[in-house]
DNA sequence: CCTCTGTTATATAAATTCTATAACAGCAAG
DNA sequence: CTTGCTGTTATAGAATTTATATAACAGAGG
C-alpha cells in the first residue's frame, strides 16, 4: 500500500498518515493481521522523521485501528469500540452537515455521496 | 443564539466560534441578513480576546458564510459555491466513513445519523 | 465630538508540530 | 553471544500556531 506525505497540506503529517492508514483498512488495502512497516522504515520512504511515524502509529493505537507488538511492529487490529465510534462520528457530522446545508447540499446528495464512498469500504 | 466557548476541548477557540455559527446558521437561528454581535461584544461575552474573534469572522468570510461591514459588523449572508464545498465535504466524508466503516458501522447507520442530523438543518 | 464598527500593527506567552541524537529493553537470527 | 531489528523514552531545538494584550487608525453615525 502506498502511503504519501502531502507537504504542502496544512493537515499535520502524523495525520495524513492516521488517515491514509484508516482509508487503508476500510478499503481493505489493510487487513486485520497485517502489519505496518517499521516507524523508521516508513519515515525514511515517505521523509519524515521517525518520531513523526511513531506519533501517528500512537494515535491509531489509543483510537482502537492497531495493536502494537514491540517485536512484530504495528499489527492491524481493530477494536469495536462502536458507541465511542458512533458518538464521534456524530458531533463530526453535525459539523460537516451544517456546512452541506449552509450551501445548499441537499439531503439526498450528501446520501448519494455517502453511497459512493461507501461502494470502497465495508467489505469487512 | 447563545455561542459559548469549551475551554476544555482541544479545538481551537476561533474554530468552535466557526462551528458553532454555522450550525446556527443550518438551524435557521441565524438567517440571511443577520448581523452577529462586534468582535468585541462576543470576545466579552464568551470570555476571550478580541483577535480570537475577529479570527473566527475571518474565516467564516473566507468561507463564504458572512460579509463583513465595517459599519453594521458580520452580516450573515451565504455564498453557494456548491461546487468547492461539495469537493471539501467528499474530503472529509471520505476519512470519517472510513473511520466509521472499520469500526462496524453500517451504511444503513450513517443514513440513519445523515436523517436525524438533517431533520434539524435545511430551512432554506 | 464621541462612540461604535472592523482592521492593522506589535509584542509576548504557551502549546503544538517536526526534527535530531541518543539510548534502552525485548526478541530473533546468524 | 553478537548483530540487527523492533517500539519506546528522553532531551533538545526550531518553526508554527494559538491566544492574549495594548494601541492606534479610518469610516460611519448619533
Amino acid at each position: 500500500m502506498v502511503i504519501e506525505i502531502d507537504f504542502n497540506s496544512d493537515e499535520a503529517f502524523y495525520v495524513q498518515l492516521r488517515n491514509q492508514i484508516v482509508i487503508g483498512i476500510a478499503t481493505s488495502d489493510l487487513k486485520e493481521g497485517d502489519t505496518l512497516p517499521s516507524v523508521r522504515q516508513l519515515a525514511e520512504v515517505v521523509g519524515i522523521n521517525m518520531h513523526t511515524v511513531n506519533k501517528a502509529y500512537s494515535l491509531l493505537r489509543q483510537e482502537g485501528f492497531v495493536q502494537v507488538d514491540r517485536r512484530k511492529g504495528a499489527v492491524i487490529a481493530l477494536d469495536m469500540d462502536k458507541i465511542r465510534a458512533m458518538e464521534e462520528i456524530q458531533r463530526e457530522l453535525k459539523v460537516l452537515l451544517a456546512k452541506a446545508s449552509c450551501k445548499s447540499i441537499s439531503r439526498a446528495e450528501i446520501h448519494e455521496m455517502i453511497d459512493e464512498i461507501y461502494r470502497d469500504y465495508g467489505g469487512r
